[in-house]
DNA sequence: AAATAACCTTGATGATGATCAAGTTTTGTT
DNA sequence: AACAAAACTTGATCATCATCAAGGTTATTT
């Protein structure tokens, strides 16, 4: 897969979800603009703070989003995994990065200059479309968490947060993979490890799931819906 | 004023910030096409789940974005000023509202159909980038709130709300005027009023501001800056 | 396969902020 | 101007979650 890449740049790019409505013309310029960038396991992309001059499209591995206070402690707001893009935001704004990205597996992105995108949005209606939707998606999964920050009980975050990642709404049964370590996953629903720890604790306690690692089997959604405490 | 818009409601639009791109024939096709909508004070223009058909441009008055819990209790996630459009975000979602929108004045609001703004979309490019950057400004504020909300000490979440609202950051004093109740800034702080109220409290006694009703006056904001607990 | 490191769990304690309650001030209405 | 209602403040108490600490488990490396 990687090498593929290397050889058909223009092919990956026509893959993402993102470009996919590009023409073949606009998929060629892409990609003679578009930059390579390899990071190892643990390396940073950016710090909060720094100019950013295009986005970034993940192609392999995974990357983190998080802010860092002053004191060192981390707060992970997203895990962006293959074929999603970041920083798109940030090419209209002007405004250094509100975050810093960190990849958390080896990884191949690309950098996607800010010109670039902005020259295909000119005349490429249907990529505005498409970025807008993007962004929209973005908007709207951060309303969904700041919501989740505000409701009071830490279990109540950690049973809303399997209800999401629910791979069919209606199913009253099925199992969740956690996209990352759980103290990553505690981290996204502002907890400690140790309070995320206990909260699943109390669910299987409850009835309501079984923990094996990082799958974790809903046993009963309804009941997980109505958690108070 | 409110007799103007009626009168012009074509001249009104295209002195909307969003609407400024437009041409002539385009600020035209819209003034056609959008509904005027009052709403009292307390009036609710639409809740959390409900389906969205168009977006909303703010003309007159104040509406505030707020969660509703099961339980009744209110979080404000934002307060809108005239000028301001809100709900764009839907139109490329497929999703009902995430939260939900009451008038705290009386107001005049622009209701904008979906298929009207995506048609302008389709043609006019200058439109989709302004929509971007709006957007994308909604969720670098965002990105601000989640971050404050992972912020340990209430105190802190006060001093950086007054920061944030300076109007400039270079100078080290200056008066901020709170754009609502301190009970809805509490709210958007994901605070208690009790609390918000405490910590301007704390802060007064430290010398680092002065409170009078709504108007703060920031007397050392570099020291807002060092606040610790 | 052994060793090391990272990750996770469980317990005990403490601080922060929510809640409840009562009083004060401000705002708005008649 | 007087009254009512809403908004705000202050105090006392309590619950939740973070922190500290130590032991256990899983991954990774050699």
């Amino acid at each position: 897969m990687r090498e593929r890449i290397g050889e058909d740049r223009q092919g990956a790019l026509g893959r993402l979800p993102l470009f996919r409505v590009l023409s073949t013309e606009e998929t060629q310029y892409l990609a003679s603009q578009v930059r390579e960038v390899r990071l190892g396991r643990g390396e940073i992309l950016f710090n909060k703070g720094d100019t950013p001059h295009g986005f970034y499209v993940l192609v392999e591995g995974c990357v983190q989003l998080a802010f860092t206070s002053e004191q060192g402690t981390e707060r992970v707001l997203e895990v962006i995994k293959p074929g999603e893009s970041f920083g798109e935001a940030l090419l209209f704004l002007d405004k250094p990065y509100p975050v810093s990205a960190q990849a958390t597996q080896d990884c191949m992105l690309l950098d996607v200059p800010g010109h670039t995108i902005l020259n295909l949005l000119e005349k490429d209606s249907q990529l505005a479309r498409k970025m807008l939707a993007g962004i929209s998606m973005r908007l709207h999964e951060l309303i969904r968490k700041l919501e989740a920050c505000s409701m009071r009980s830490s279990t109540q975050r950690v049973a809303c947060m399997l209800q999401h990642r629910a791979p069919d709404k209606s199913l009253n049964q099925y199992e969740v993979e956690l996209p990352a370590a759980k103290q990553t996953v505690a981290s996204q629903l502002n907890l400690t490890p140790e309070t995320f720890s206990r909260a699943l604790h109390a669910l299987s306690e409850a009835g309501l799931i079984e923990v094996s690692g990082r799958v974790i089997k809903v046993l009963d959604a309804d009941g997980l819906r109505r958690v108070e405490i």
